[in-house]
RNA sequence: GGCGGUAUCGUCUAGGGGACUAGGACGGAGCCCUCUCAAGGCUCAAACACGGGUUCGAAUCCCGUUACCGCUACCA
């Protein structure tokens, strides 16, 4: 069956070098929104020559990160490396066919003329001296077995593209120097690997980041020489650091891993890089990755870098926390807890009603997945600790929060029910009766419960922990007051 | 240095010649709600880098300047 209409093909192309930084992952984000808002393909290819540098744990990282930020990909993973002979033979063809010429330089006079035309303060270009041997030389050379590179010949002209975000770019052939494409070892150069698995994995829109630009030319020069017509090319900004500077570790978490350590969901992790860079036009800010892919669009990419803000990405957390149900949240939430020893996950299973309601009572206020569970602790049996600052604000005068724990503690216990209206009409009239604020009673009790200032109503907090948590938690902190002052 | 890219509130951005008294969001300040903190609602402060054109009219188009960023490897 023909197929008259070409089947977008995108791909991410990371180096396995480290961690997935956000800055990739924002790219390989704004290539599989395309690949999914147009019935493309996203590929993934990972950019192992390197060998030196290339790690499998930083390939199981990439993989790892993407499928936690729900990317999937198509089709097989392409490991670079193993196209070694299409590489070497694309080089070969080059060379063959007169685009390219082999190069006997050393890297010591290439640094040592580098270095002098940096004093002179002149740019740099290769001077071309090894493409003006003549055939007998090389020969020769190649005969006694002297090491060479191959490096590609520029043609005259002007190399010009119309790039997908930023429009018509055009460099000067004589701005770019005779790059190498393989190496003397018979490794290809990157750009040479580029072009080549890109031909070979018919991608027809190449996106990736700024720093790309320049390698662009070279590799148009590449696709042409080896008798193809080169793809479309998009180039998205770099995200920056809060000084401006290209995001690297200095500015904290950059790996996408920190981030999911930090309890940031992934749905907020992708809705935040996306507007980095992108916008659907308008107001629309919170988004899930459906509605994302609904409102792709290359032209609501932006040129300009943009900073990486994570308070904003805090505040962009809470609001997909607040969108998500409990039940949603719990397998994210319970890790923690039972990290923290808090329950274990049978405990909470046979108290899930009891469980999620906690989660929905809590997620409000909640900025991550950890937030919840900080302040899931009081809810649980085990032991509490007073927050000092809390304890200097609401029990400064003790005997007077001694009393106020204890009278609140008796109209408790005394409920016939344990319910919000009730314990809420209990509580206020004893602070009416008392002649004083209701929060005089509510808030020395707060802490008495949780250990906190900051925690839901404090009904809510009474009827989530139970009766006899309740009670034992103020009988707790009258204790604790008591001794406070004894000591 | 050379080449390339970019320029709207502190930050992310909307805007595409008249709808701009430049809109939204984060952050900040304040108010409301209220038992605390969030959430939510409301209000305020806060920007078109600069200079020239083009045009009846420019944040929007053109040129220059400046600033910033990137590249400038037998790294990717």
């Amino acid at each position: 069956m023909a197929d008259t209409t070409i089947t977008p093909r995108v791909r991410f192309a990371p180096s396995p070098t480290g961690y997935l930084h956000v800055g990739g992952a924002r790219t390989a984000l704004f290539n599989w929104l395309y690949a999914r808002k147009h019935d493309g393909k996203f590929l993934l290819r990972i950019e192992d020559t390197d060998k030196a540098r290339s790690t499998e744990e930083s390939t199981r990282a990439i993989f790892e990160g993407l499928e936690w930020l729900g990317l999937d990909w198509d089709e097989d993973v392409v490991f670079q490396g193993a196209n070694l002979q299409r590489h070497q033979d694309d080089a070969r063809r080059i060379l063959d066919e007169g685009h390219g010429y082999r190069c006997f330089c050393t890297t010591e006079e290439l640094a040592a003329q580098r270095d002098a035309a940096k004093a002179r303060h002149e740019a740099f270009k290769y001077d071309r001296r090894c493409a003006r041997l003549d055939a007998g030389e090389v020969a020769r050379r190649v005969a006694d077995g002297m090491p060479y590179v191959i490096r590609f010949r520029v043609p005259d002209g002007t190399t010009a593209w119309d790039d997908v975000v930023h429009g018509p770019i055009a460099f000067p052939n004589a701005d770019i120097e005779d790059f190498v494409i393989l190496r003397s070892d018979g490794t290809p150069i990157y750009n040479l690997a580029v072009v080549s698995d890109d031909i070979a994995m018919r991608i027809t829109l190449v996106m990736r980041g700024d720093d790309h630009i320049s390698n662009t030319p070279k590799q148009i020069l590449l696709y042409r020489a080896l008798g193809h017509e080169p793809p479309a090319f998009g180039h998205v900004p770099m995200i920056h650091g809060p000084d401006g500077k290209k995001l690297s570790k200095r500015h904290g978490a950059t790996a996408v891993a920190d981030y999911q350590h930090e309890g940031i969901l992934p749905g907020a992790m992708v809705n935040f890089l996306a507007l980095l860079g992108w916008s659907p036009g308008g107001d629309r800010e919170v988004m899930t990755l459906r509605e994302m892919v609904e409102l792709f669009s290359l032209d609501g990419l932006q040129k300009k870098a943009a900073i990486f803000d994570p308070k904003k990405l805090e505040w962009m957390n809470g609001q997909h926390l607040s969108l998500l149900t409990a039940a949603a949240l719990e397998p994210l939430v319970t890790p923690g807890l039972v990290a923290a020893k808090l329950a274990t996950t049978e405990e909470l299973s046979r108290r899930r009603e009891w469980y999620l309601g906690l989660i929905d009572l809590l997620k409000v206020r909640a900025r991550t997945v950890h937030d919840i569970v900080r302040q899931a602790v009081p809810y649980f049996g085990g032991d509490l600790t007073y927050d000092p600052d809390a304890v200097a604000k609401q029990w400064k005068d003790r005997p007077a929060a001694h009393d106020a724990l204890s009278a609140a503690r008796e109209r408790l216990a005394a409920l016939p029910q344990w319910e919000a209206e009730a314990m809420e009409a209990a509580l206020r009239s004893l602070a009416d009766e008392r002649g004083v604020a209701a929060g005089k009673i509510f808030q020395p009790l707060r802490v008495a419960l949780t250990g906190m200032t900051v925690s839901p109503g404090i009904f809510d907090v009474l009827l989530a922990m139970g009766r006899d948590l309740s009670l034992r938690r103020i009988d707790e902190a009258r204790q604790f007051i008591s001794d406070a002052g004894a000591s």
